[in-house]
DNA sequence: AATGAATGAGCCTTCATTCAT
DNA sequence: TATGAATGAAGGCTCATTCAT
């Protein structure tokens, strides 16, 4: 029986990502789960007794996910790699969370509840792509002063890159003559 | 009397500012403002429709103010300036309309309406900045490449660092290593 | 139009005043007092914002009211008086808030508010009839030793008959033999 | 097995009995008693099926154990320990169901059930209280004209002491005054 | 017998919006 | 223009009750 809850609130948990991907975050409300699922109102509650709660399942979730490997042979390649799934991101604007992450983050920010699962986020990806660059380093194929605070850079700029792609919008184009110039700048300099 | 009525209309839109900083975008109400203002709930109707006309009077109108002139004799000290303006916003977090801006942004963008009083202060800020490296690369003072692509770099850079500073958070030294990077950059490269 | 409102205002509390007399206090919703009032559910709102503030006016005006005057010439006349006022409420069973009262009083106790609109309104009768009996003792109408005590013993007795009339039930011969007891007790023993 | 249900239904009643002394009547749902008990849901319902009931399970099994033996040589002796036993009551604010008991027969009477359980109660209390006066009365000890009415008197006031002492308050010395005031008149007049 | 997930009715509360004055 | 009372829709939440297992 536990193993059937299971299986309903990941159905919940799934179902609810295609709503948050619609609507974003703060325009969602139980009722619109509860539709969505086709369960009664009641029913939801079982699992969840609100949309913060649901989505916070939604993106912890996702964190595991995302810690997916980097693959690459080379410091180069894994750098290409992480660039480019980045890259699928920034371009992903409808089936993506990424909207509703943003607005759930500000909502939090708004009632001054600094919870984490985002930081987290940034905080991993920084540790991936810094640990890049210090490989790339070490093996000469990369060349770098501050590896810290290029990796940073490389975190600040995919974040406004992603939210340019939601906002005021962005090319293709733009997005990889970004990507080339970072690369460009790691290796250039010698 | 539409001297009048275009002070009130005023007044509601300085007073709905303060709201907006203090809130959000998506969790202020008509009642909120009606009752920040301390008129009546139809008086309001009068002039405004929505939560939404009301911001985007805003933001229009701070878009006419942000056109500010960037200061300085040398291009360094323009490019200096305008970063120390961004630096400035970028730690702000609590007086301005930032983060309130982008709910907003996400908002229409989730309801699928494009607006653009966003894109074009995106725009115009990336024509200052590029007509700031211009002049300094034409003067000898910067080196750079390709110009357009430097100057979208660095705009999606502060945009990053705006939105790290309204989610997971960013310590002044990280600006400042961000900001030197920048500078280093159009320089150190002879 | 405040004159308007005091008037809607004071419509809802003599209609709600019914709904609590039919149903008691914890069975009363907003809902019900909504339909009764025949008005909308926000409509209600504007005016109070639970069914424990519409009781709570209730009661401070049916306190106002009841300090009216105790009118008599000697004590004997008032005292009788005041009982049989008494003898009126205990037998008025249905169309009385006294009911609806008690569960009040329980409730406002379960959940630990000792607010005192119904306390005080006991310490005013108190008060009443020490008076009326003091007065008596002076003028040699009645004997008693302990004033307070008796005051007491007959605003308890009072409660016990409430109380009992809303519950196992009284018939009128056993409050008048109760009241006669009183008088006796007052005046026999020279 | 009908063994264990009996167990089982008295589990829930010994339960239950905590609950409604916590939370008065009124206030306390299936749910509640359902969490107090951890039982399933279902499982209440096959014992019990609404609060109603549990409670009316409750106060009859309290009746038979009020039956309690009043002991005492005397007449005196008798009756000052009965009214102990009602001062201990009185008192008992928190631990007792008194206040669960008077919001029941409240409910009961404003849905226009007259249950009887509670007037039983009174009765029974009340055959107790005037047989002792009587049996002080034929042995001297007592004086007393009319026995019923000043056992009734004795019984509304208690009635009256335990209402108030759970709405507006009694002081223990204000208690002993009263029982004092009884035991006077019985015995004062010669 | 027992479980506890599921349902749906019922009440609460807040607002956007209208409208008579 | 301005007011603010009034409406009703919308969403939130909690339980009593049922039922498949």
């Amino acid at each position: 029986m536990s193993d059937k809850a299971a299986r309903k609130r990941q159905y919940i948990i799934d179902t609810a990502k295609t709503v948050f991907a619609d609507k974003g975050f703060k325009s969602v409300t139980m009722k619109d789960i509860v539709e969505a699922c086709d369960i009664s109102r009641g029913g939801l509650y079982i699992y969840f007794d609100s949309t913060e709660s649901i989505f916070n399942e939604i993106i912890s979730e996702a964190a595991k996910q995302s810690i997916e490997s980097v693959t690459g042979k080379t410091a180069g390649d894994k750098l290409a790699f992480f660039l480019n799934e980045q890259k699928k991101e920034i371009l992903s604007k409808d089936k993506s969370l990424a909207t509703a992450l943003y607005e759930y983050l500000f909502y939090m920010q708004s009632i001054g509840n600094s919870d984490n699962a985002a930081a987290d986020a940034f905080h991993m990806g920084l540790d991936t792509i810094e640990a890049i660059i210090r490989e790339g380093v070490e093996s000469g194929e990369f060349y770098a002063d501050d590896v810290h605070t290029i990796a940073l850079n490389i975190m600040y700029l995919m974040e406004g890159l992603k939210i340019a792609a939601r906002t005021t919008g962005v090319s293709e184009k733009d997005i990889d003559s970004q990507l080339i110039f970072i690369l460009g700048s790691l290796i250039a300099e010698e």
